[in-house]
DNA sequence: GCGCTACTATGACCGCTGTCATAGTCGGAC
DNA sequence: GTCCGACTATGACAGCGGTCATAGTAGCGC
């Protein structure tokens, strides 16, 4: 997980966001990400003059970024490409992680709008930007497989919403089925949304 | 809001929880929650002699009892009591306070899940027991409006999963679409779960 | 060598946290 | 009155938080 090729400056921004999925944007401290990254202190305050504010910035868009990388990914991954089954492979990432490694974490996102009112305006701007990030993907995925523009989006935030709030259950229950649930239950009605195709 | 009829141990609780919706359990301290309370700071080692982790158990059972108790109040409200209808009830709850005081504040359990790490194990087991005593009035509601029993718990897992994820992105984006698109988008098939009742 | 920039290394500061210890104030019981 | 329990009031403690200030080092152009 920890690639060393990686400079400091990004090995601190990616164990700043391993480490607000843990415990959240207030409960890890500066020091604590330094020491993570195995970066030298001094460097915070070097690449990151505005100070944690930026830092968890920084930390909220790359995981924005990620989780809308992965969505190319999970499409690759899928023999003929349906929502439903869009849907599983990203909920599948967190029952795989959550059976692998325990429950310890959750999506840095969630994290840090949770502790929206700890934190600056601007790192709300930064989760906000971060979701966006997240479903333009997923919205257009949606499109390429057939579902109508106009609900490609709608179904974009249903899909993220209830993945999101499926990841919080499993963490509090220390149990993958809310996952397994919504995957369950949902799968029928994303594909339902999909247009016949011209075969 | 604030009953000054209860006594100052449950103004503290009622407060800790509140704060907690807003800021997270690391965020919020104790000595700001005797203040919000309006309850003597020495108070807090004579009613919690737990410390902060008895206080913040207390909080988020009191959530889980309180959303559990809506339930049957948004019954109550609804003509013909549909799954669709329960959904948007409790979704409505959140769009009317966000519109009304702002995206201050989220769910308390929710919250305290993402702190799992700065918190307690006895935390998080409170926050699953919140989420238990949440779900289980909503699946019974669920079987009394004829969805077969099988799916009733399922069902209920994904509505609160939903609705979890939704506030979290309508903070984020200071909107409340999130909530109304789901409320839309899941109805239906919270509907067709419905089996034809006797009529 | 000098000079410059990028980066690292510490140490100190102040504020806030949860917790403990101690003392004080009620209100009744008797 | 005395005694006692419930509750309140402060003050102090140790620890950690983010941030600033200052000094140091490495590398490189020249």
């Amino acid at each position: 997980m920890t690639q060393e090729r990686h400079g400091p400056r990004e090995r601190m921004v990616f164990s700043a966001a391993q480490l607000i999925r843990r415990g959240g944007v207030t409960a890890t401290g500066m020091r604590e990400v330094a020491a993570h990254a195995r970066a030298p202190r001094g460097s915070l305050q070097h690449y990151f003059p505005g100070g944690k504010e930026q830092l968890v910035n920084e930390a909220v868009a790359w995981a924005g970024r990620y989780a809308g990388r992965r969505v190319a990914r999970f499409l690759a991954g899928l023999d003929e490409p349906t929502p439903s089954g869009l849907f599983a492979a990203m909920a599948a990432q967190w029952t795989e992680e959550y059976t692998a490694d325990g429950f310890a974490a959750g999506c840095p996102v969630a994290a840090a709008t949770v502790d929206a009112a700890a934190c600056a305006d601007s790192t709300r701007e930064a989760a906000a930007a971060a979701f966006a990030t997240w479903r333009q993907p997923v919205a257009g995925a949606l499109a390429d497989m057939g579902v109508p523009a106009a609900r490609a989006e709608p179904l974009a935030t249903l899909m993220i919403s209830t993945l999101e709030g499926a990841i919080l259950m499993a963490r509090a229950e220390r149990d993958v089925r809310p996952l397994t649930t919504v995957v369950r239950e949902l799968g029928p009605l994303l594909d339902a949304a999909v247009r016949p195709r011209p075969a």
